[in-house]
DNA sequence: ATATTATCGCAACAAGGTCGCATTATGAAT
DNA sequence: ATTCATAATGCGACCTTGTTGCGATAATAT
């Protein structure tokens, strides 16, 4: 399947490109100017993962954030988003920490997916 | 409030208990004996962890899976569960990796929740 | 300009978790 | 042992987050 430019697409895109952090879909949808609907912007942002162009992160309020991706290696590669996210639980920011992270796994375990997420208070609200 | 010991705290926690894992609620469900509410399993193991007794992690599968407090530095201490968890994708085993991980955090920021999970392959099913 | 088909919008659905409220049962006091 | 206050339960309703089916729309190649 060949991509497409639409508008919602260029619009999720500027708006994560502009925001800087991991935002979640509602977030996505307040910044957002023109009104798309809730199903859209999942799937775009879906197909933004599959295109390695951003990735995404379960924060520990068990919602998707999504975020661009800047030092990741490449896409769906594993170890490739292994950095560790900060989530403010004051002003529900979400952002990348842009330190990788190498955890020893135990004998035989394989690493596919790193979901690293730490919550408190970011610089400006503590 | 005072604590009263029921017939469903004593069974969860000791399927939790002889488990020796994290366990998701629909797990313990299965896992348990008699029938016991939905609700009511939410609500015990939300207890157990405003006791101390048992951390909660957030999967990538944004489902909360919970877990005995065994090296964990006491009731809702800073820091208390900073270890990482690994998912299995194949047979949905989630442990507790008793690795503590010191992450140095930019200025200003101070962590109050640490959720980590990685998941992949256990050493059963790689 | 036309055809192809990726994408969209809407509605319905599903899963996970929480909450209100009437009922039950635990543990303490009598 | 009986009574009493109230913590805990079960049931249902509810909310939120995210996904899916399908007909309509619009982006690209010819």
């Amino acid at each position: 399947m060949k991509r497409r430019n639409t508008h919602s697409t260029a619009e999720i895109f500027e708006v994560l490109k502009s925001s800087g952090n991991a935002l979640s879909h509602d977030m996505i949808q307040e910044n957002i100017g023109s009104d798309i609907d809730r199903a859209t912007i999942y799937r775009v942002l879906n197909r933004f993962c599959e295109d390695g162009k951003v990735h995404k992160v379960i924060g520990d309020d068990g919602k998707q954030y999504f975020a661009i991706c800047h030092n990741c290696s490449g896409k769906n590669q594993v170890h490739s988003h292994n950095h560790i996210h900060f989530r403010c639980l004051h002003c529900g920011k979400v952002e990348c920490l842009e330190r990788d992270l190498a955890v020893p796994l135990p004998e035989g375990y394989v690493a596919k997916v790193h979901n690293l997420v730490i919550s408190g208070f970011c610089n400006s609200c503590s």
